[in-house]
DNA sequence: GGTAGACCTGGACGC
DNA sequence: GCGTCCAGGTCTACC
């Protein structure tokens, strides 16, 4: 079964999976140097496929090899527009970027759709599973997490699905910690999990939420494990782009940008970034940082 | 509100 | 090969 989506113009594939690291984060799946990707996706009726995403003029084509997935095939088609960002519009800021040389790739690549998982669930657990440790790190305990617990695609060994909030919440911390090996987080993961599995919390709402950015931001850090750089990373997943994701590697590239190397403050970061007001996540995400030593 | 220490792992480094 | 040190965000206790 394969059908397309159209998206808003400008449109990349390309731009969409190279916008951060997920792509490389499992279920995701894609050919080194190839626009294209594949995904394991569990629907509600529990079938697991894969999807094949490539770029057709103007939107994408799906590709879905197993057969029976015809029954999902709304929700399959509403999860790729959420992943890829099909409908969103960028036009605000491209106009902003037209006067600063160090955003001026960004509309001549359609830049500023970040690729998201299908559910805010997925994403939350990978953004907690990206701090305060290595990129390797995280890539290890995706990986882990999705063969431990995720649903097996059938007739591709290997192969599953991201777990969905009760096949984690059935498990215990000392599984995520010893065989999962999630260190200090296995307790925020399994709190989270159950959280979300019990109906406790409502992750998913937050998509389609008309709250100001800063509400958001409050019920983001509520969640444990969830501070100012994972709530920030969030956030621009959702599209507000308001507060900015700094880490060490942030604190860093505007020191030497901006600051001639100087030691500089997360407020210096702000600070910096400001006049792109509710732009300011993207500005900073989408900067040409190669005179800062970006390599 | 601000700060210090603990959390856990992998990688770099020295022996 | 082994031991030590450090980087990477967040939480919690304490002031």
């Amino acid at each position: 079964m394969q059908f397309e989506l159209t998206a808003n113009p400008p449109f990349s594939l390309g731009s969409v999976i190279n916008s951060h690291g997920w792509i490389r984060l499992a279920p995701f799946d894609t050919i080194e140097g190839s626009d294209q990707f594949n995904y394991v996706i569990q629907s509600s009726n529990q079938q697991v496929v894969q999807l094949q995403i490539s770029e057709i003029q103007n939107g994408v084509r799906v590709y879905i090899q197993e057969q029976g997935a015809v029954q999902a095939q709304d929700e399959i088609k509403t999860a790729v527009a959420w992943m890829l960002q099909l409908n969103e519009d960028y036009s605000q800021f491209y106009e902003l970027t037209r006067r600063e040389p160090k955003l001026s790739h960004v509309e001549e690549k359609a830049q500023g759709r970040l690729l998201r998982s299908p559910t805010l669930f997925e994403d939350t657990i990978k953004t907690i599973l990206t701090t305060n440790t290595s990129w390797s790190g995280t890539i290890r305990m995706t990986d882990s997490l999705v063969i431990q617990f995720g649903s097996p695609l059938p007739g591709r060994e290997g192969q599953y699905s991201f777990p969905g909030p009760h096949q984690v919440a059935i498990s215990n911390e000392q599984t995520l910690r010893g065989e999962t090996r999630l260190g200090y987080r296995a307790p925020f993961i399994l709190e989270l999990s159950r959280k979300v599995d019990s109906g406790a919390l409502d992750l998913e709402k937050l998509k389609s939420s008309n709250l100001p950015t800063k509400e958001l931001h409050k019920q983001l850090t509520s969640i444990r494990g969830v501070g100012n750089y994972a709530a920030a990373h969030l956030l621009m997943l959702l599209g507000h782009f308001d507060y900015l994701p700094i880490d060490s590697w942030a604190l860093k590239m505007v020191s030497s940008e901006f600051f001639n190397g100087e030691p500089i403050q997360p407020e210096a970061v702000e600070q910096v970034f400001d006049r792109w007001g509710k732009w300011k996540g993207l500005a900073y995400w989408l900067w040409n940082w190669s005179a800062a030593g970006e390599t």
